[in-house]
DNA sequence: GGTGATTTGTGCGTATGTATT
DNA sequence: TAATACATACGCACAAATCAC
């Protein structure tokens, strides 16, 4: 019971204890707000500073008429190296829904198409001047109807239309193998990994709750002569994290048996 | 000015669009309590609830006494492909050195080491019972005297000894350098990267402000025959970004030319 | 160096609205 | 419909940190 020092800080430590302990498991009800105002013979004020800590903590969710609950950080694995390797026969899409039906989920997908001018963070990557049209294609994924994450990728124009991205539909053999075959073939790419707190608009579009950042990563990815394409996938941090593996990934798989 | 549907998410929506828009750049500092409360005409309370807001999803700091400030996110890059390249002159802390003067920071280092049992992150990755012995050495990264990045690594302590990383102090030509000098080669690596909101523990050791998330990712490496290391590294996403270079990097750095 | 003014932090109370049960 | 529970908004007082003089 150390209480810290304040009142509130006192009271989300025990709540907070409580739950790392375990004494709390994911998805439990917590006390409700009078009846944490009596425990410790507070006003509700205070309750509420303290739930509001916890909120922003990512430890737990509170709900308008139903109460507060201790939050479930699941965690989905986004391939990184294996989504996109051309030598294997996944292709980005089919990995994570492999994945998710293997962790007993049921995925969907939602693609998009667009023409728009490009912005500085695309236009300095695939290094084409600033309101260059470029080919946004973008894909939205589900786990049981909840967003999992969103991918958008830019093209240039003249690489999208030699290589046939600029429809409005999914490419089934994936937009990298597309590309190879139009004589666009990646041969490295940057991966730039970062996590910031959701805007507003992203707590709509990605249905992510206070205290859950978002993870970012934006690849760029060339061929021998250029750029070719720039790739922005946004991730819920609460049931997504990333992976990426290096090297002879057969002898660790050797270790694991 | 699009009042949302309560008072305080309308002011917050207000002084946010002046904040993306650039109107109020980063440093600068916000209007006072008692002036929003005029300017608004609501009731203290609500202010605090709309600067709160602001300042969980990182946009702001407020500071007892002085007032609340536009927080600004600058970032160094961490190089996770870069650092522990073999073939590459530079140890880990020594890129991290290079990268940091280059921005025209002063970087510093702090380093310890001690021999504990494993815990379940660490022995399931390692393959080893939990509780068993490991070393832990660890490396705090600072620039400008600020914490920028914690890094903590296991290694079985059998691997340990004969690479003589048991003892309190850095290792000039790199840990994995050393290892393998003993006969442990890295033959490849996994990389898990999460993001979460910092524990009350993590503000006060990684110095990191509420409403800024922490970017963590944890290594495991192998050689042929097992895993032989673990790296933890923490850092603080307002300041950081990680960046993997894969493939033919230097078809990349042409096209920059 | 100190004092008072300013500014944010903490805590109390009350009332009403809105969503859920 | 009624009761419960969280959300929003008002008010007040004092503490703690900072700043200007």
């Amino acid at each position: 019971m150390a209480r810290a020092g304040t009142l509130f800080r006192g009271i989300a430590d025990e709540i907070r204890n409580r739950i790392t302990t375990g004494e709390l498991a994911p998805g439990t009800r917590l006390p409700t707000e009078s009846q944490l105002m009596d425990q410790y013979g507070t006003s509700r004020n205070t309750i509420r500073l303290a739930l509001a800590a916890l909120e922003n903590e990512g430890l737990i969710a509170t709900e308008q008429g139903r109460g507060s609950f201790v939050r479930e950080w699941s965690s989905l694995t986004h391939h990184a190296t294996r989504a996109e390797r051309v030598d294997r026969p996944s292709s980005s899409t089919d990995a994570f829904v492999a994945e998710a039906r293997e962790a007993g989920f049921e995925p969907s997908t939602a693609f998009s198409m667009r023409i728009e001018p490009a912005v500085a963070e695309v236009a300095d990557r695939l290094q084409i001047p600033i309101d260059t049209f470029v080919v946004l294609r973008r894909v939205v994924r589900y786990i049981d109807g909840q967003v999992s994450s969103r991918q958008d990728s830019w093209y240039p124009m003249d690489v999208a239309e030699k290589a046939g991205l600029n429809v409005p539909h999914d490419i089934k053999e994936g937009t990298v193998r597309a590309m190879a075959a139009a004589g666009y073939v990646e041969v490295g790419h940057i991966d730039e990994v970062t996590s910031r707190m959701p805007s507003p608009d992203d707590h709509q579009t990605l249905d992510v709750a206070t205290g859950v950042p978002v993870i970012v990563y934006v690849r760029t990815a060339w061929t021998e002569e250029r750029p070719t394409r720039v790739t922005r996938v946004t991730l819920p941090a609460d049931r997504n994290r990333i992976v990426y593996e290096l090297g002879n990934i057969d002898a660790y798989e050797a270790t694991q048996k």
